[in-house]
RNA sequence: GCCAUCCUAGCUCAGUUGGUAGAGCGGCACAUUCGUAACGUGCAGGUCAUCGGUUCAAUCCCGAUGGAUGGCUCCA
């Protein structure tokens, strides 16, 4: 019986793990072996290579360590006793911990032993091996992981387990994981015909179809209603650069290695823009300005390019080629939190409408400064505390799920980004509201204020859907590719019983378009069951099947695609009852 | 970029312990004209990711390159 948190169990799991390998490669020198979400691991560095083939192994050896009743016991040691357990030729890494602990002014270290390894642990652990279940016990997998997370330092091997208290938990996650996998956004890009990828054109470069651009285009057109009483104006900027717009602005310094470079005939090189901010600064240095036409509210959807590590890439969630609704808003310090209030409405508005703004769905990011290190930011450190007050601020008032995460702050000033949460569980930011005291300044933008002073704006980075393709890979899961009737590429398709039905198909093909209404007609010879299934699988919303009966009194019989059947309409009647949600 | 695994028809996948390959779905043709999730018959479609090496012979073994996946690092 065990009394021990599952927690507790899963972190003795990795000790066991270690165990197991040791066996099999007594020579590994261990890293650390924590408990995480669902599970544990262990870190490994071994003479040969680890690979998913040996995990069976280690698995069973794990299965029947627990069954050997393996006590855990804990000792304190003095660093030197320690030290002659991990000694540096053998165990370099545990070595290296207790030299950390040394200089952290540890005098005594905790051991643990479980059989026949002892391992540096503060605990806790089970008492016993017996009281972890060997049943929801599961290696999943292997990778690698740079030792301390630094890339600098040797790679080890990360042996990955779940383990949970039950077998039926294990059957569950396990499960989650199989319906993960089927609303992937990836795998459903493909089925829905959404976007593809050459590898001529290259990696991180999706190719939207029409579908796919259909999505794309009613999610800007969505955007733009929702923030029309805002006072956005649309402007265009072109695609490459020369270097210097990105010297003025400080990002060629700090990301040069991710730029893409152009050359054309001359020795002038240009740079595919990795941002919009910097080009649009320019459009409001296109002419004096006045505090009149403050705020001045500049928006674009366009594309930025920016050289992602090829290890990166991730279907359409991590791209090279990134679309962004991207907003900049030029305005006085005063006028900031009236300004990311209403950035934060159309949010709201848009999430709202698509059932994602729902606690738990989603929380706040009140990304300020790394106090540690104020090296990695520009511009002076009062306007930072003033900016990372002002969204603080906002954020509680508008009663947002937010945490104030240090270090993950632009590194020209503090943002509130959106969280939401992909099928597996992954977390992507989407909407953001960024502040800006940096690039205004090195830009040298100026407005002349009411008494005739020059003056330097504000300047606010927003965006609402943020990158286009990560938003869509986040919305093709949260829908499972159902998407509602707004956004489905095709709304309704009709499908006569028989061909003697065309002509009467197409009649109520037209009074739909009329209506503004995505319709397709499906006229193949398969036979009706066969058409509606394939409506189905394309997750078409609704289908409307007519024959006989429906021509003569010019209706259509509804078939909905999430609840079947759904009665019989006039024409006119089924487009009143969908009007309002179709928009 | 790093570690590991993988790449066979448009898609999902069999297969060959080295003798140049198959299925289902999809496509096309014919037939069918059907009442709410798969009618039937036939045909087309592959230098087995690419390039190089070993070999009498490579889709299979080795290497490089490209791409994908799971992680790590990174993410304006």
């Amino acid at each position: 019986m065990s009394h021990t948190s599952i927690d507790t169990q899963r972190h003795s799991a990795a000790h066991l793990l270690a165990t197991a390998v040791l066996q099999l490669h007594p020579e590994a020198k261990l890293g650390v072996g924590p408990a995480v979400d669902n599970g544990f691991y262990y870190d490994f560095e071994t003479a040969e290579p680890l690979t998913d083939a040996h995990l069976k192994d280690i698995e069973k050896r794990m299965k029947k360590l627990i069954g050997r009743d393996v006590i855990f016991e804990h000792r304190e040691l003095s660093l030197d006793e320690a030290r002659a357990i991990f000694p540096q030729n053998t165990q370099p890494y545990k070595a290296e911990l207790l030299d950390d602990l040394a200089a952290e002014g540890e005098t005594v270290v905790g051991i643990y032993t479980s059989g026949d390894f002892t391992d540096l642990c503060k605990g806790p652990h089970v008492r016993s091996s017996k009281e972890i279940n060997p049943d929801a016990l599961k290696l999943m997998r292997v990778a690698g992981a740079y030792w301390k997370s630094d890339e600098t330092r040797p790679q080890l091997t990360r042996v990955y387990g779940v383990l949970f208290a039950t077998k039926e938990e294990l059957d569950a996650h396990l499960h989650m994981l199989e319906e993960a996998k089927k609303r992937d956004h990836r795998k459903l890009g493909k089925e829905l015909d959404l976007f593809t990828f050459s590898d001529l054109v290259g990696a991180g470069l999706p190719l939207f179809t029409p579908k796919g651009t259909l999505l794309r285009d009613l999610i800007v057109e969505k955007i733009h209603g929702l923030q029309k009483k805002y006072g956005y104006q649309k402007v265009t900027i072109p695609h490459i650069t020369k270097r210097d717009l990105y010297q003025t602005s400080g990002h060629w310094e700090k990301f040069g290695d991710e730029l893409f470079k152009v050359k054309g005939q001359s020795d002038q090189e240009f740079v595919m823009k990795p941002m919009n901010c910097p080009h649009h600064t320019q459009i409001f240095a296109g002419h004096k300005r006045s505090y009149r036409e403050l705020p001045l509210r500049l928006m674009e959807t366009t594309t930025v390019y920016r050289d992602e590590q090829a290890g990166e890439l991730l279907g359409l969630s991590r791209v090279r080629a990134i679309s962004q609704d991207d907003g900049h808003v030029f305005c006085t310090t005063e006028q900031v939190a009236a300004e990311v209030s209403g950035i934060i409405d159309v949010i709201r508005a848009f999430y709202t409408s698509l059932g994602m703004f729902e606690e738990g769905k989603y929380w706040v990011s009140v990304s300020v400064r790394d106090p540690k290190t104020p090296e990695k930011y520009l511009g002076d450190a009062t306007r930072w505390d003033d900016a990372e007050h002002i969204l603080e601020d906002i954020a509680r008032k508008e009663h947002l799920p937010y945490t104030r995460v240090e270090g993950e702050a632009a590194f020209y000033g503090p943002k509130i980004d959106f969280m939401f949460k992909d099928a597996i569980g992954r977390e992507w930011q989407l909407a953001t509201a960024q502040l800006d005291f940096v690039m205004p300044e090195r830009f040298a933008l100026r407005y002349t204020d009411a008494s005739g002073e020059e003056q330097t704006p504000v300047m606010i980075h927003r965006a609402i859907a943020g990158s286009l393709e990560r938003f869509l890979s986040v919305i093709i899961e949260h829908f499972a590719g159902a998407f509602p009737l707004w956004l489905a590429p095709t709304q309704v398709v009709i499908i006569p019983v028989s061909e003697k039905f065309a002509d009467y198909a197409e009649s109520v093909r037209a009074q739909l378009e009329a209506a503004d209404l995505r319709v397709t007609v499906n006229n193949q010879s398969d036979t009706l069951g066969k058409r509606i299934r394939t409506a189905q699988k394309e997750k078409i919303p609704y289908m409307l099947i007519v024959g006989e009966k429906e021509i003569a009194d010019s209706t259509v019989s509804v078939r909905s695609r999430d609840d079947g059947d759904a009665g019989v309409y006039t024409v006119t009647s089924f487009i009143a009852t969908i009007q309002d949600r179709a928009q």
